[in-house]
DNA sequence: TATTTAACCTGGACGC
DNA sequence: TGCGTCCAGGTTAAAT
């Protein structure tokens, strides 16, 4: 599934390939590739065309082409979802089975593809606006209440810690809330907690600024380790620009391995449903919470 | 206000 | 073989 370091796997390539090209023709066959462009498809049709891409940039998840020429002052944002793909590819290639929209470029050259299986991804554009942290970069409007990732030199490490320990939810839930802190999705969570010895279910006010430093230095080498790799892929729902997939999943320690020794211990890694999915596990070094204990009847009443 | 849940979507795996 | 069910999970609107 795309997560940061499969997604700036994927803003790298566009950086190569797409950066500099104008854009001739663009084609729409899925409206629902382009639903949260609210003007509709003809309008991004309209303004796309004739734009020049200027540079491919990322926050989190989101990945956004900032455009020159006519459409200067906004950006192509892309979000893969869980199975989108941008695919550059030869203008005569055969066309992907769920190939939603083509961009074709006035060089001629390869064309940039949107393919998406499962459509939870989709593309739009969208004005381009400062960023409140640092108004002198700027971000597509609907990307602004994305947080930084943690690999983003102007993180702010203590902000996170705080925010972290205020919330009377789980540890698991803040790593995947996205405006605090972004590019992290079921794998990589899991993974990040395995290392820093910590069950996801653990309440943020109960992790000490110590255990939140450390966690957030393990996902800062998860991270940087997978995109070293490339990414991680199943299976074809994720590739780079070139349709490659990447290797991480070799490297993954407790994420889809239910049953198999911890890395670490040797104890039996366990699965169990959290926030409608799969949370991997070993139950000796993360020891669950303690469940909250029943209210306790008052004294004498029955 | 803070937190949690459900819906969206498709294809592969699995059981019958 | 064919059918039905479950599962994968990022985001967000709706519910609690």
């Amino acid at each position: 599934m795309p997560e940061l370091p499969e997604v700036e796997t994927v803003r790298d390539g566009l950086a190569r390939w797409v950066t500099g090209r104008r854009i001739a023709t663009v084609e729409v066959n899925h409206a629902r590739a382009v639903r949260r462009h609210l003007a509709g498809a003809q309008d991004l049709v309209a303004r796309l065309t004739g734009a020049r891409v200027e540079a491919a940039s990322r926050r989190g998840k989101y990945l956004w082409l900032p455009l020159g020429g006519s459409a200067a002052g906004s950006a192509l944002v892309a979000h893969l979802g869980m199975s989108g793909q941008l695919l550059v590819q030869p203008a005569g290639a055969a066309d992907e089975k769920h190939l939603h929209v083509r961009i074709g470029f006035e060089d001629g050259g390869p064309e940039l593809r949107f393919v998406d299986q499962r459509t939870f991804g989709g593309l739009l554009l969208d004005e381009l606006v400062p960023a409140a942290d640092r108004p002198v970069e700027s971000v597509p409007a609907s990307v602004a209440h994305i947080a930084r990732d943690p690999l983003d030199p102007f993180f702010d490490d203590a902000g996170f810690a705080v925010r972290l320990r205020r919330r009377d939810s789980a540890v698991k839930r803040a790593l995947l809330d996205q405006t605090l802190v972004s590019g992290i999705g079921n794998i990589y969570a899991d993974e990040s907690l395995w290392r820093a010895e910590l069950h996801g279910e653990r309440l943020g006010r109960t992790v000490s600024r110590a255990q939140v430093a450390a966690l957030l230095g393990h996902v800062r080498d998860v991270l940087s380790a997978a995109l070293r790799a490339g990414g991680t892929s199943f299976d074809a729902l994720y590739v780079n620009v070139n349709g490659q997939s990447g290797y991480f999943d070799r490297s993954l320690n407790v994420y889809g391995r239910e049953g198999e020794p911890c890395p670490r211990c040797g104890t039996p890694i366990r699965r169990s449903a959290f926030m409608n999915r799969s949370s991997f596990f070993c139950p000796r070094d993360q020891r669950p919470p303690r469940p909250k204990s029943a209210p306790r009847r008052a004294a004498g009443v029955h």
